[in-house]
DNA sequence: CTGAAAGCGCTAACAA
DNA sequence: TTGTTAGCGCTTTCAG
């Protein structure tokens, strides 16, 4: 029986077209799209020609829909008011959306906080871009079957995949550092506590001055959430310290440049009142009175770290066991930290 | 026929099971889903019990496949050198992002170069984050006869949508301030000239500058590729004219910034030895040795924008006629210009 | 108010 | 090497 002519949102030719228009069977065209080698090389050559003469593209949908395998991956992104304020997220993308492309992924946004039910359903794997409010989705990510990764977030109590940055090596690391020029008062103003990364952070610096035999001073970590303008409050503080720390250990470079502003506003001078070592490696780092030293973390990397590992997950034929990856830092020296003597 | 068991991805419950379940057939199930007012409420109790105790969730794929429809949209990002290191591209993301999440649509991300063929069968919508590089793109986006809507370009050689800022009026009124402060002699840092943005701007130099009285000097275009490095370029080529210009603007913050840092470094003073003037509204302005004074865009209304309209193209019938709006910028008056007697 | 059945565009046995 | 056909999971007439 004939049916009603749907009106597809985009009216576009199908295979039974390129069929019809080709003289061949559906599924000679199917097989050609699909680069079969056992199809003849002139059905073939006709075939590829009518494709390209009307343009035709075969419908994602429906591949799917037949193969029951989806090559559509989704970005979870938790709807967190620090994520849009920090590089962090476009270096993120950028680097899990090039890679897509490459490994003729789709890649779909999904910025969302835990009020959100996200359909899992017909997606092939799930990125999660830090997990910061967003354990109800994991939970049922993983319920729900389709293969997850973790990205940023050393995830423990859930049965996952993560690859994370070894964000308590950096901060010893930058602590060292400090040390290293000769530093023994040193403070560190901390990002929010409530994430991971922050807390971690802390955990390196602390381990750096009890490796390095400096007491620890519990006055001596200010908390911050992050932004700016608590940075702006903690360096106030820091410069009313009766003895004056030498240097400071900031989570964040955009604290840290906060940090550097007000130093210099006070009429004192970085790095030789000062010394300020930043995390992140933002570029905004190279701007300001003086280039600020940092830790650098692979975020490019470590997203497209990601992708792979989610693909070798996708196209694993049984459950492929759980792997927990740890990136290093790299400690960029720059002028914002002078030794003292 | 008995068919092999097919391994999907993601071994979830269909609406068989669920019809199954609860002793209705299919179609009642499809109607509990879409919320017919014809069931009766018995049946759609039973339903929708089983639905949340299987945790069903009905495959988007399928659904779209029957319906013809799909509620899809992808923003194509071009894989262009300078979209990854402005923050104008997160600033989009987040409006679009949040915006589809509200709307209910799914955001595909492509970021993509013109050697990339992508393919609109199945896609709901379009939306071009800037076309530099994706013409072919956009143009077979046109043909296929999705829904398209282009942002930040002024495109007038295809019959299409787009949303835009008014970077003539921006740049105008940034240079009309200067002039308002009593300069009169201003140099222009222009971006990429390749891109829209870039030209516009000049445009609204030249624009201000005649309007004023004040005459166009070619020497006093300093072209660059919105790098930072050719802005350092820039400064010191200003910093030479024997008759130094009082002020500058600056096509893009980023490199206001730098322009700041090289007059600093030469020991000269902003705003007092030289008036900045940025572009962009970008939070690093706000550190550096002194707060930067720029021009706003409202990034983000542009990017709800885009997507209403879209949605609007999408929903409609018959084919709605082309829109094009442009956005206005606004002043953000902070401390890197000084009025000159 | 409900069910049967066709069909969306494609893939994948199976048979030829 | 190719065509036939069932079926992916859902929507949507059409009949009852």
């Amino acid at each position: 029986m004939v049916r009603t002519k749907k009106t597809p949102s985009t009216t576009r030719f199908s295979i039974k077209d390129v069929a019809r228009a080709s003289g061949v069977s559906i599924s000679t065209v199917s097989r050609v799209i699909n680069k079969f080698p056992s199809v003849k090389e002139k059905s073939q050559q006709k075939v590829l020609e009518v494709i390209k003469q009307l343009n035709y593209q075969p419908s994602l949908l429906a591949q799917r829909l037949a193969t029951g395998k989806s090559n559509v991956i989704s970005l979870i992104i938790p709807r967190y008011e620090g994520m849009f304020y920090s590089f962090y997220l476009l270096e993120l993308i950028r680097g899990i959306g090039t890679l897509c492309q490459v490994l003729k992924l789709d890649l779909l946004l999904n910025i969302t906080d835990s009020n959100n039910r996200i359909n899992f359903n017909g997606l092939g794997g799930v990125i999660f871009a830090d997990i910061i409010g967003n354990r109800i989705q994991l939970e049922e990510a993983l319920v729900s079957g389709v293969p997850v990764i973790v990205i940023n977030n050393c995830v423990t109590n859930f049965a996952v995949s993560y690859i994370a940055i070894d964000n308590i090596g950096g901060a010893e690391n930058a602590v060292d550092y400090l040390v290293g020029l000769g530093h023994k008062n040193i403070v560190h103003i901390s990002g929010d506590l409530n994430t991971q990364s922050a807390l971690q952070r802390l955990e390196g610096y602390k381990r750096s001055l009890e490796k390095n035999r400096i007491s620890f001073n519990e006055g001596y970590v200010l908390k911050t959430d992050y932004s700016r303008g608590q940075a702006r409050i903690a360096a106030e503080k820091i410069l009313k310290i009766p003895k004056r720390p030498t240097a400071v250990f900031v989570s964040s470079d955009s604290m840290a440049l906060e940090v550097m502003t007000v130093v210099v506003e006070k009429g004192l001078k970085v790095p030789n009142d000062l010394s300020i070592i930043g995390y992140d490696d933002n570029p905004s780092g190279l701007y300001g009175p003086v280039a600020l030293t940092t830790v650098r973390q692979p975020l490019v990397r470590m997203a497209e770290q990601a992708v792979k590992e989610l693909k070798v997950l996708m196209d694993a034929k049984d459950k492929p066991k759980i792997k927990r990856m740890l990136l290093q830092t790299e400690l960029i020296v720059r002028e914002s930290c002078a030794s003292v003597k």
